[in-house]
DNA sequence: ACTCAAATTTGATCTGAGTCAATCGGCTTT
DNA sequence: AAAGCCGATTGACTCAGATCAAATTTGAGT
């Protein structure tokens, strides 16, 4: 990992050429707003690996996902991670109850944030209720996802639990970049180990079978999937 | 389980003898909105083992719990089951976006709810941003729950599970009833293992294992923690 | 108290995934 | 193009927790 340097950007970018304008938080205001809203945001450079905030910080930011993905995990005392999501184009970060964030994050791959100070931010939301109530959205909606993740975590097997992944992660990748059976996997095996609640062995061992069973093939920063109906079969169990 | 029926209150019951008043959302209205809110609220009975509602099924109401303790869960298509909490009096629930429940929720032993109708209740919602606020609230801490239990379920020995399983159910406890080394069990070991990802033996296994070490002791209907210091090593790890 | 059914505990055995240990392959650096 | 490094793969072996199979306890109904 060559030394990577946060970068912000002096100026000049508007919503109006932001990619995720009508996606994310933002797509819940009109036009006027959005030009009041933008003055709120500063578009923020992280490198690989680098941390966009870690778990039990105080919560000085709230942040919108605009490019890369990002890795969002909590930490036992020992040192064992459980992944906790991935973090696309779009996806709200840095919501808490406590003031503190709840999880850290990284980035995997160059990421660009639309990064927004907390006070006025919240200022900014007091008399908007359609924004909280997108917000409120967007929580609910990972709120179902996590459950999900759940039944993933306590009841499925290994295979069960990598089939599920690739569908789940492929899902998403459509809704940004359309379909395709190709899917890239920018994570590292041990990323996807932390998220399914496995080891790098057991990730690697099963992308093999898979590969073997002809169901994918195992590409460079990705997969391509040979048979999705066979993987379906596999996740639904 | 004998046939229970589910009844309504004919009517007479406000707001003001409800026990959860305070707790709920309902502590983000003032006076006069309370009084008009308990009419779109009826309190509704529920008896052992009941179906309150079913994942899938299309949400028309809303509940707050006010009496007893729920198990909440997702079942896969081949019967594996994996409980994803149980609620208390205060908690909230129905909250979706799909308009469609995403988990399947059942009475353990006697319940009392106050269910609201979804229509009325949206429409209570839509002018009073303080509500929604609340909501919003109750949603990022159940967020933050699920990722605890996320790192549980993915991360963590059978008798970590265990351990933590005792403390965070005593601590939810110590909230309503008040402090107290004895920890009532109202759910089943099966319901138990279900929601550590375990299976029922390994929970019995390791009830009677801390037991025969001196740090808990089984009695009817719970637990009684003779040694809490030992139990949070266990769960810390 | 007595009976039957269900829940829990306990024991014996099995196995899926973890652990430990090489090895491989692709980049980067020199 | 050789060396070194890091992530990924593969193999051999182990073990925590699952599975299978009885007891045993508990509880509701008679």
């Amino acid at each position: 990992m060559k030394p990577s340097v946060v970068t912000i950007e002096p100026n000049g970018h508007f919503c109006d050429d932001c990619a995720v304008r009508g996606a994310a938080v933002c797509s819940s205001l009109d036009a006027a707003e959005l030009r009041e809203f933008e003055h709120l945001g500063r578009r923020v450079h992280f490198g690989s690996g680098e941390t966009v905030f870690s778990e039990e910080e105080i919560t000085t930011s709230f942040y919108n996902v605009l490019e890369g993905v990002m890795r969002l995990y909590k930490l036992l005392p020992d040192g064992r991670r459980q992944i906790v999501g991935f973090a696309l184009p779009g996806d709200f970060l840095g919501m808490n109850l406590s003031g503190r964030h709840n999880f850290s994050a990284d980035a995997i791959g160059a990421v660009t944030v639309c990064q927004f100070a907390k006070a006025p931010f919240s200022r900014f939301i007091e008399d908007r209720p359609q924004l909280l109530r997108r917000i409120n959205e967007l929580a609910i909606r990972e709120l179902s996802q996590a459950r999900d993740h759940m039944v993933l975590l306590g009841r499925r097997s290994a295979d069960e639990k990598v089939a599920t992944f690739l569908l789940g992660w492929r899902e998403r990748l459509v809704a940004l970049k359309g379909l395709s059976n190709t899917v890239p996997l920018p994570m590292s095996r041990q990323d996807i180990a932390d998220y399914l609640g496995l080891t790098i062995e057991t990730v690697s061992r099963t992308f093999t079978k898979l590969e073997r069973q002809g169901v994918i093939e195992i590409i460079h920063g990705g997969i391509s999937l040979l048979d999705p109906a066979r993987v379906e079969a596999m996740a639904a169990a």
